[in-house]
DNA sequence: TGTACATCAGTGAACGCGCGTTCACTGATGTAC
DNA sequence: TGTACATCAGTGAACGCGCGTTCACTGATGTAC
């Protein structure tokens, strides 16, 4: 049947959304297209209506990711006390709420192996929204000029993933709260008070 | 048929290296026990004389990487003048050769996601593995007591990690070279000279 | 030493299952008249 | 305004394929006599 106009739109976001989640959670390779359908309540035949294939909808749904976690991350900063921009970013990251909520976390945290995994055309890509995501949090890395937050941010950025996932792979939530601990602390030492 | 006594030791630990290293290459969930059986030239169906479950296989494959990774870096470290062993180490872990072949290299890095996602009772088994290959790098840590060197590992290797899963992800790779290259310098500056 | 037999690593077929993708079909809506 | 028809999002069955696991079978070796 024909359904109403800018249903479309709305359920390839639906799509996404649910895909975006999901990989996260479990894995981009454990959630089949069927299983992601099967979440919003449609059958997986309809999926090809909305996407040209399974790699379009993970680079989509990965875009998805960084898109909602900068919205999260500059959420926290403009929350935050005047100066105080930066150590809120390291204190949400590196927080236990992000550590037990993937499905709404960093994606490098979740599918970054995965990722390096795929051939490099889809790596490009991916690359793109990754230099989006990056270009919304370098106003608030500290530094005075752009190549100085650049540089920052691609030492402070992949160390609190290092940290966030070497964290998740510990059994004791107890340890994973210290080991978030002493990096919050080194971290908001080392990259906000330690360059004033 | 029977096989000569003392095989049996050879082939199981045959296809924990191929395991091991398949599972780093291109992940543990594209790799079946199908295609690791036939990479050593044997049946699938032989897989059972040797491991309970894939699921064993994954935690004796984790172990040997990690039992790899830490024989390359305490050569690594065996080889440096002596001062710079830490600094060796660090050299090997962000080293463009590490990048490029991590079928050999730390599992952290390749499946480390993977890991934080599975059951509390596999992760407490690969927690062990962990431990065993912190204590081998512990004595090279900086910092006077056997805490101070926690301390230090605990930030510095997951800050590698992190940084080597970014560069992976980079399509370009003159862009992965110089986030290594930065890697180096800055945390050699800070883990290594800067606590002289 | 020679022979009979038990062992068991590895084979190959089978199990139910989910994968990504294709496709003929449905039928309520939007459009043309 | 009312009617006829084209559109196309979503369905559900089918495709070949690989998954993890089980199991009856094979047959050269080690062992018991």
């Amino acid at each position: 049947m024909r359904y109403p106009a800018q249903r479309k739109v709305e359920t390839k976001a639906r799509i996404l959304s649910a895909a975006s989640r999901m990989f996260r959670e479990g894995g981009a390779e454990s959630n089949g297209i069927g299983s992601i359908m099967k979440k919003i309540g449609l059958t997986k035949g309809g999926f090809y209506r909305h996407f040209e294939s399974r790699d379009q909808l993970y680079v989509e749904a990965v875009d998805l990711a960084f898109s909602e976690m900068g919205d999260r991350m500059l959420e926290a900063a403009k929350r935050a006390r005047k100066g105080h921009e930066l150590e809120a970013m390291i204190r949400l990251y590196l927080s236990m709420d992000h550590l037990n909520s993937p499905a709404a976390g960093c994606v490098i945290s979740t599918l970054g192996s995965d990722i390096a995994r795929q051939p490099v055309a889809i790596r490009r890509q991916i690359n793109r929204s990754m230099r989006a995501y990056r270009d919304r949090l370098l106003p608030y890395m500290s530094g005075k000029t752009l190549e100085e937050k650049a540089a920052t941010y691609s030492l402070l950025y992949p160390s609190m993933v290092g940290v966030l996932i070497a964290a998740r792979t510990l059994g004791d939530p107890a340890a994973q709260e210290t080991m978030l601990a002493n990096a919050r602390d080194s971290f908001i030492e080392r990259y906000v008070r330690g360059t004033r």
